[in-house]
DNA sequence: GACGATACGGAGCGATCGTTCCGGTTGTCA
DNA sequence: TGACAACCGGAACGATCGCTCCGTATCGTC
């Protein structure tokens, strides 16, 4: 990895750079050819950097999603659980639907390489933040890490569906909230 | 239509039912070839009868959510606006998550024929029974009939990520739910 | 400056899928 | 029953897309 020729280091950020700008707008969907043409090289130098479409498609995704779990992680110990993992909802269903490849990561039902790795980190780290949440009393028992992924999953395809109406994702933090505070 | 040839008739109807069972288990992704093998016909033989994939999704589709705008409709006189309308949520609910062709009508953002007709027939009863429940005092007065569709898409999205699990649109509905009620 | 290794670009392959076309078949009606 | 129109099946077309291949260009080194 690092003695690679000059130019291929070079090729290899560019292809970074568009398949990152390219995921972000159209989510996996998006060709890889137009990546190769938005990095202004070939489709065989993708090829030659990154083993398939979707390996370059986790190594994008894989660094973001390890932000979340990293960002989960440095609020583990704070003072109010309930309002920080409301907070933290929030802002990862922010950060994920300005974000079409987040998006199809966080979707992909059961996936890949990555179901071990950043994608068990970051069910880890919501888990720990969940279970000090209901341990506060602010956030009702009888969901765990796996239920709240999937809620995220859904409030995504809300947000998808009708763009901009965070209010929506305030209804289910309401439905998680322990009833009658 | 009625003028048909005794075969022709009798084609459609081969091509709808095959439509209907292989839409409901693959959604819009199954390719044309396939319903056509299953009703036991050629392609163009749908192509004689619906002119585009589309078209023949629409048809089959169409059906159903005018019932689930039917049903909307025989409960909006009620005694019980809020439990009609919490009940009614969940059979939707239930109803699509069996059936990947309603999933993916219900999920086009704003597609096709079906904002007006059917589309718009589902929507109004929909809200018909949000109205009722919300003047009831049951369901929460800030969201309206596109947000609650929206919440449908939402939910349909995390049933097919976590197939089984009812008790997170439980989570959704609570959240619907006035506050300390 | 020249040479070998490395990397590049983009044409091309194979698979998939919606749609069209046409030679043959079948229903209908006199 | 014969003849014509309607209809059928499925081969074929064109577009898309992931991926590979190979002749050529570039880099690093002596």
């Amino acid at each position: 990895m690092e003695k690679m020729r000059a130019d291929a280091r070079r090729n290899r950020a560019k292809v970074l750079a568009a398949a990152e700008e390219a995921f972000a707008l159209d989510g996996l969907a998006v060709p890889l050819d137009d990546i190769a043409r938005l990095a202004g090289v070939g489709a065989g130098t993708v090829y030659r950097h990154f083993p398939s479409k979707e390996a370059l498609f986790q190594a994008v995704v894989l660094e973001r999603i390890q932000q979340f779990a990293e960002e989960a992680r440095a609020l583990a110990g704070a003072e109010e659980p309930g309002e920080v993992f409301v907070d933290y909802f929030v802002r990862v269903i922010k950060q994920a639907s300005l974000n079409r490849a987040i998006c199809d990561a966080l979707a992909e039902s059961s996936g890949h390489a990555f179901k071990a790795g950043a994608g068990e980190e970051f069910r880890a780290a919501l888990a720990e933040l969940l279970a000090r949440a209901q341990a506060s009393g602010t956030i009702r028992p009888d969901i765990d890490g796996d239920d709240l992924r999937a809620l995220i999953v859904g409030c995504l395809a809300v947000e998808r569906y009708a763009p901009g109406s965070a209010h929506l994702v305030r209804v289910v933090i309401d439905g998680l909230r322990t009833r009658a505070g």
